[in-house]
DNA sequence: CGTGCCAGGTGCCAT
DNA sequence: ATGGCACTTGGCACG
């Protein structure tokens, strides 16, 4: 059996049931009326509520109430789960240092604890990064302005590594920052700063240009980029369909859409669904 | 019945139960070995693997493995979820638009689905942060500095808005910037760009003083500083124990503990535990 | 371990 | 909706 689970579970019982997740190392999920209590870097405290604490063999805690995509409390990794029966209460506490950081869950009642062993590649390999535009561009030099050449990437300076360094047709330097999305204000200040950094590097007078590549910039970051003598090229994100990229196909099976249950934003209920087809 | 719970459903029954969970509005999970596939923003794609489904009522889709604090895939709040079966696997498919964005979550087989209806308070009010500092400021502006009068906060400005503005005790424009934290280069560069444009708009041959606060600052970010002419004052964050503070003493129950299960970082099994005193 | 920065960042609040 | 920014940001890669 790879899932156990208990059912409203005197504290004892699920005590020991805690105990044989954790020899396990397996992922734990806690549902019940609880209250919740921070302190570290900051701190906070949460009331009695029903909510669900997730329990991961590498130290990571997770309180998550029916709403929002971010826990409500959370411990990292590497911390230390324990758990106590105290004051008729079951009591996770999660405990890690450097910073001093405690969580503590308090169980009045557990309604359910599940224990699973879970495997499977956790390392996703995404498309689509900062990382992939650098790349693309690279390989197309061009993209970025005919005759401009590479030399660099992560190029470091006294305020932080410059994303791509090179020069321009006519031998100029030309600091690029990439961005994968839509920029502000800051972005421009960090190009700014990078561009500084160079003219000091190559002796106050040098002319060195400054370009921000991003599928697009806010008002105010062109101000600031205009009043700098900073450049902006837009370039669309390397996601999806773009130009001749590498290779992707990754879903076209998407016809019809029999036996189907439907949820989410506003609660429109899907009444009558037909019922499946289950091979 | 607060929880209802199937173990290694029919992909049929699985497909009734997410039908009647969605009706309820509950929170869902469910663990089975699946593959992931994401398409929106960015790309990518999960082989199988025994991997947690969390599915909130209010749209939220999270993937969890046994690994990391944050989801190896998901969906934010406000999507749809539609749960079907096809190819004899539960397809559970999470879509939100603008951006356009599609997780699919394919099951070849489930072990657990389990919902559960959640409730009580999910806002929560962290002590600590730089709001929290920027009043404790504001009551005691003589700890930015003798003399120093505040005069507003959040004051817009060409290139965003400061976090406090005030007059020194010469009458001199100070601007600030608060950090909660040690803080980098990025920190320097905001407020240079903020001490600019106060200086464009009193007149570019004003007397405007830029002060960073914040706990520390690294050796970088200390000389851009230096080179632009700002001034930095360490403040440490308002947390814990610190000065004369409001009011907390939250947790000070922490005494002997027995009938423990630990588990966490390392796998120092706790073996031979006592049992529970359970009350 | 600290420094610096990207992230499918998320979330909050303003216009 | 877009804009600007804080966040117990988290996570990674490099010195």
């Amino acid at each position: 059996m790879t899932v156990t689970t208990v059912h409203q579970p005197t504290h004892r019982e699920a005590l020991w049931e805690l105990e044989a997740a954790f020899d396990r190392g397996d992922l734990i999920t806690v549902f019940g009326h609880c209250t919740v209590e921070y302190d570290g870097r900051a701190a906070s405290s949460l009331g009695l509520g029903r909510r669900l604490l997730l329990l991961k063999p590498d130290g990571t805690a997770l309180v998550h109430t029916d709403e929002q995509q971010q826990p409500v409390n959370w411990q990292p990794p590497g911390s230390e789960h324990h758990a106590a029966v105290r004051d008729g209460r079951l009591r996770v506490r999660s405990v890690r240092s450097s910073p001093d950081e405690t969580l503590d869950v308090r169980f009045e009642t557990v309604e359910q604890l599940s224990a699973m062993a879970v495997s499977g590649r956790r390392d996703l390999s995404v498309t689509g990064s900062e990382a992939d535009l650098r790349n693309a561009l690279l390989d197309q030099p061009d993209a970025i302005e005919a005759g401009f050449e590479p030399l660099a990437t992560e190029r470091p300076t006294d305020v932080g590594p410059i994303d791509l360094f090179g020069r321009d047709s006519e031998g100029r330097p030309v600091v690029v920052e990439l961005k994968r999305r839509r920029v502000g204000p800051s972005a421009a200040s960090q190009l700014q700063r990078y561009v500084e950094a160079i003219r000091r590097e190559e002796g106050d007078d040098a002319d060195v240009r400054g370009l921000l590549i991003a599928p697009s910039v806010t008002d105010r970051a062109r101000r600031l980029l205009a009043e700098a003598g900073l450049e902006f090229a837009a370039v669309e994100p390397p996601s999806s369909d773009s130009d001749a990229g590498d290779a992707d196909a990754a879903d076209a099976t998407d016809a019809n859409d029999d036996s189907v249950a439907a949820a989410g934003d506003d609660a429109s209920g899907p009444s009558a669904a037909e019922p499946a087809n289950d091979e």
